[in-house]
DNA sequence: TTCTTAGAATTGTCGGACTGTCGGACTTGG
DNA sequence: CCAAGTCCGACAGTCCGACAATTCTAAGAA
């Protein structure tokens, strides 16, 4: 006679609120840019007490669903890009996903986003490239380069203007690129590379021809590859968080 | 003078209670499955009140870093992909993502998840696709194929092993595949197009065949497409909220 | 030892209270 | 008329204390 009922769901009231208020925004009666209303009387309108409703809010206010300038009214917002995927990067981390598997998503991403940026970039990003391009000329601090490099592939991404694309790629550029500082002491040509590449990739977008951006970004991406293999470092090496992570 | 000082941000206890929780589990110094202290004791540790400690919990619960079963102890854990892949489909709605983006992704993501299935794939997971196809003959029950159809293209995500791409792929996904209960009631044809080409996608993976794994299910959903245009429907066509998502 | 069970501990919820900040209205001086 | 100073009400952030329901724990019974 177990299992006559299931385990039935008793959700606790915070849980309900932010539920009922997620329900709320994505039916569209509430939309983005709208102010909440005042604390107190939510908790009125749910019949809870304050203390309540603020737990409710702030899973919301984590999802990015809401959110408030200074000490004033809640509004709809619609969720950063940052905040999802730097949860997506954190539990990647912590499932001790492998560079390995990271290269292999970024060597289908990566390129995508490439040959969709040749054709669809705006003159505004051509010039963010090339200026990024330019930035990135002999500099040889690691971290610096790093950050260039990061984002050299987050221009690209924003080229494709492709919001799943982007969304999608994000937390594997986090993970990946930032290894780069791994690598880069361990192999000389690394950096001279990665800066040729680059510079082809921001030509073939600037001139539209999205396949050599593709076949250009593909082998940059199979390069970070081969020199972390030329390195002897492990492709199942679990991949750590990037400091713009782990500080925050 | 402009920019001379920052913005000041200053960041509320709750904040601060829930960034160092944060910082504890991402160092490692809190594991999954270890037992976080009571809320009196965070409490008196970070020398707050507990209903502050409650609000920071809140934002940990709603990133799935912590998890409570009942009235329990909270416990470290580590975020499933329904919770990061929800919040980010969430956010491509909220976006207005359209047709096109989601299929610009899944023309990269999906058969490199079947050529990657092809090589790495488990025999249980054969053995589910398998069933899948299986199940999915002759179905007409426009909801049903759907869900099945998603179950489908999960499992090839999964037969990948690869966790960056099954996350990447899974918003995506969750959004594009429902959209088939649009196109098919407009496109006669559309199901049994459908089931040909699980059928040999499943069969390719069971072979270990990668290229031909690919190669049909980049066939497979670009024939989504094909047919989406076929029955006059727009590819800026904005993606709604799937039920599975809209009702939760 | 294993099972029960009373008591302690812990969570969920509540009501109430205080302070700091913000925005707006009002006042004052130029 | 405009700028600066002042006051006041609204509201978020924090704290306190309390209580019921549930879970945990450890003593006591079988």
């Amino acid at each position: 006679m177990t299992m006559l009922f299931d385990k039935l769901n008793v959700l606790s009231a915070y849980q309900i609120v932010s539920r009922e208020l997620r329900r709320l925004i994505d039916s569209g009666e509430l939309k983005a840019g709208d102010q909440l209303p005042t604390e107190a009387e939510l908790a009125q309108m749910f019949g809870v007490n304050r203390s309540t409703v603020r737990e409710g809010i702030r899973q919301l206010e984590n999802e990015g669903l809401v959110s408030r300038e200074g000490r004033k009214r809640l509004t709809v917002s619609v969720p950063g890009s940052g905040k999802i995927s730097s949860q997506a990067t954190r539990a990647l981390v912590m499932r001790q996903v492998t560079f390995r598997e990271l290269w292999e998503a970024a060597l289908v991403l990566e390129p995508a986003c490439a040959s969709l940026g040749a054709t669809n970039h705006d003159d505004e990003q051509v010039e963010a490239l090339r200026l990024n391009v330019e930035m990135s000329r002999g500099v040889d601090d690691l971290r610096r380069c790093t950050d260039l490099d990061m984002a050299f592939h987050a221009l690209v991404s924003e080229s494709a203007h492709n919001t799943a694309l982007l969304l999608s790629r994000e937390p594997v550029g986090l993970l990946l690129f930032p290894a780069f500082e791994i690598l880069s002491p361990l192999l000389p040509q690394a950096n001279s590379r990665q800066f040729v590449a680059h510079e082809r990739i921001a030509d073939a977008i600037a001139k539209s021809n999205a396949s050599e951006a593709e076949t250009w970004m593909r082998k940059h991406i199979a390069d970070f590859r081969r020199g972390w293999e030329m390195a002897n470092l492990s492709l199942d090496l679990p991949i750590d968080l990037p400091r713009s992570l782990a500080e925050n």
